[in-house]
Order: C-alpha cells, then structure tokens, then sequence
DNA sequence: ATGGATCCAGTGATGGATCCAT
DNA sequence: ATGGATCCATCACTGGATCCAT
C-alpha cells in the first residue's frame, strides 16, 4: 500500500476512521492508499487486511504485538454473507508446537491476539466483484465474559492435548468456537519443534481459528445492544 | 551470482573443480559466474564465500545442511596472510540458547557443521586489492582424532555453562580453540528464548567460532602430510 | 458446511563472514 | 592479537487470510 496512513493517536481518532470508512466500497478505500484492487481474492487473500491496515495506520508487519500496538487493539476483517453471517473461519495466530510450553491462559497468544480486537465487516459475497464491495460498520470489541468462557474451554482442551505430544492428534472438528487447522504454504511444510521429552520433530504448522459460530456470537450480540 | 553451477556429482568431480580454481585470482573466478567483485570485504563480508558457493556448485542458502548436501561435505573460505597463517576466527554455527537443549557431542550443531569441510584459502591481505586475491589449493578435511577432542572438551565446557542458564556469562576469552561471540547485526539484537525454568528471556544471539589458533593446526598438518 | 490445503507480500532471521578499537 | 561489533543478500517464516473438494 503507497500511502499507509499515520497510526491514530488515541480511541476515539480511531473510532472516527473508522465511521469514515463505514458504507465506503473497496474501490474507494483502495484509491486513497494509492492502490488498484486485484480482480477477486484467491490469489491475493491478505488484500483487505492489508487495505484496512493502511486506511487505519495499522502497524504493518510488527512481531507479535498488537496492530495497533499503542492503544493494545488487533484489528481484524471479517467477511460477511448476505445475511450478515461470518463466511470464514478467523486466523488468530500460530500454535506453539513445544509439548515443554508453559504458557496459560491470561497470558497466551490467543488471550494477547483477542484481548481487544476491532471487527471490520466486509462484503463477502465472491459474486460481487471486489472492487465495489462495501466496508461495515467497524466494532470494537473486548474479550471477556461468556465469550472469554467458550473460547478459553476450548484453548484449554487442545493446549492439554499439545503438552502430552499429542499434537498430531487435535483434528478440526475439535474445539467448538476454537479450532486447530494447518498454516503453512501447503501440506509439505514442516515446523520443527521438540516432543515432551525435549526429541527433535517435525510436524505440520497449525494456527488456532475461531469459528464462523464464534464471530456470529460477536456479531449478534454487537447488533442487539 | 548469476551463474550458479550445478551441484558437483561426486567427491572426485568436487575436487577436479578445486584443482582448476586454484591459483586463479577472484576477478577471474567473479568473470565466470558473470559478477563485479566489490573493491573490497568491508561491505560485503559474505562475497567470498558466496562466490565460492557458486563456482564449485554448493547450494546456497539452504537450511541447517551442509553446502554440499550430497556429499555431507561443508565449505569454508579461509582468508590467508601472507606466512600462510589464517587471519581470522571461522563462523561454525549459531549457539541455541534454550536451557533445555539436550544435544550431545556427535550429533550437536558444531559436531555436524564440522564433520567435513572443504577448506579453501584465499589471499586476506588487506592491503591487496580483492580482485587480484589469489585462490589457494582446497583441502578436504575429516574432524577426528586430536582436533576433534580439542573442539569438543571447549563445546563441552560452554554447553556446560549454557545448561545451567550461564549463557550471559561466556566471554570470547573463554573455550581455547572453540569460542562463543556475538552473531548479530549490532549488540542491540536480541533472541527470545527460555531459560532453566522455562521462563522466558531474552540475549544477545551468539555464534560458535573456531579461533586462528584451530585453523592454523587444520593448514600445517596438511601441508606436513 | 467445513476440514484440510493453500496463496502472496513483507520481513526478521540466517549464513556468508570481516571490521576495528583497544 | 583479538574480543566484541557489525555488514549484506537471501530465504524461510509470519501475518494477512480465503479456497475448494467432499
């Protein structure tokens, strides 16, 4: 993106970005930052996150710290149907394949990446041509709760999985909010990594999703306030 | 470089393009794989190596395997003053840093680095203009017998001090032929890592260095064969 | 409907080592 | 003489996610 704006130097600067770009298609939002939109997603599927990143001054590219890591907030964009359902699973980061980790649950990855996260709506309708797609309206939401409850139940499940070296055996259809699934470049990939007894392996790179059935929840709740 | 060769098919064929590159001057060897050497090292500390990756057909930038992975055979420049005496330490590997690192002597980073390493000397005088350096006469070399116990009893004393989280406390005084330096690109760098506990920590990344002193035994029991 | 597979841009880490102040 | 600091090109990995066969 040519032109990534500034990162907005509290909440509520941010908050009117985000009004700003409420309603606005894609083709607009891509022109402001100095871009032409590719003509669908597949071969270019980080398009909009990298797109709402620079309209917002997100820090791209930063290590394991928030998008916007002064005001603690990830951002994150999440494809709508027509209904105004989620149509895709959310990627909220990698799992540590180490059976020795000891990270719990107020301090993990997915705890730290969720902890308050600012939802982006888009059209997601593949019939639509991206181009003119329109942005949602934006919701800043925090972690906590019943929702913190559903995800944590799940998380807990799969990390007791993984500190037993179990970790080929978590399947998608585990977790029922959050899910492990592959992510990597394909399935060759390896990661490698160390069993419970500190032996050399080598397995497939995974990353903890939260389920359309998730964000739904988010979404609804958001709608109903 | 632009003309890389092709992986060498076996040990004979390696050596044949050892034989015809010694004596050959580095603007001569730059000409035949179609680059401009630099004027000199400062900048570009890695072009000897790299141009001797290509002329002989080691794969470059592979991942924790030997340059030629088919013959488990490592290369390393040796840059030569002009008593024929190494000039500088030789970069081995980096130092893992984890507390919990079980690795033991005959399969340990250093062990399968060194195992066999093609070592080439090249002019390092400084005063001679790098175009004109003159390639030396490649020697094949095992680590076994006397050396071998020379670098392992250093590996054993700082994998002895990593162990118990000491990491910090290894100085590049310490280890009489194997030492532990800096590996970064400024003392600012740092490596996340583990320490005994299990708690996380941050270092300065390290490197395994053979001293002058290692590579000037490796040079004169060749010469005296 | 979704589990498993995959795509691209950008970048931090790695491998190639030498520099330079003391 | 050498301990500590540093330099560059390349590449594997990460973060952004969606695709698609079943």
């Amino acid at each position: 993106m040519r032109d990534h704006r500034p990162p907005p130097t509290d909440e509520a600067e941010l908050l009117r970005r985000v009004a700003a770009i409420a309603g606005r298609t894609v083709a607009e939002l891509a022109a402001s930052v100095g871009v032409v939109p590719p003509e669908n997603l597949s071969g270019h599927k980080g398009f909009l996150g990298d797109l709402l990143e620079a309209c917002l001054g997100a820090s791209a590219g930063s290590r394991d710290e928030p998008d916007f890591t002064e005001l603690g907030i990830e951002l994150k964009t999440l494809p709508i149907d027509a209904r105004g359902r989620p149509r895709e699973s959310t990627y909220v980061c990698r799992v540590v394949h180490d059976a020795r980790d000891q990270q719990q649950w107020p301090q993990s990855r997915v705890w730290r990446k969720l902890a308050r996260v600012l939802w982006i709506p888009v059209d997601g309708e593949p019939r639509l041509p991206l181009a003119s797609r329109r942005i949602g309206c934006g919701l800043l939401w925090r972690l906590e709760g019943e929702l913190e409850a559903l995800v944590r139940a799940d998380w807990e499940q799969h990390q007791e999985l993984i500190r037993h070296g179990q970790i080929d055996a978590i399947r998608a259809r585990d977790g029922r909010y959050l899910q492990v699934r592959p992510k990597a470049a394909n399935s060759a990939a390896r990661l490698e990594s160390v069993d419970r007894h500190g032996v050399r392996i080598e397995t497939l790179p995974r990353g903890y999703y939260l389920r359309t059935a998730f964000t739904r929840l988010v979404v609804e709740r958001y709608h109903t306030l």
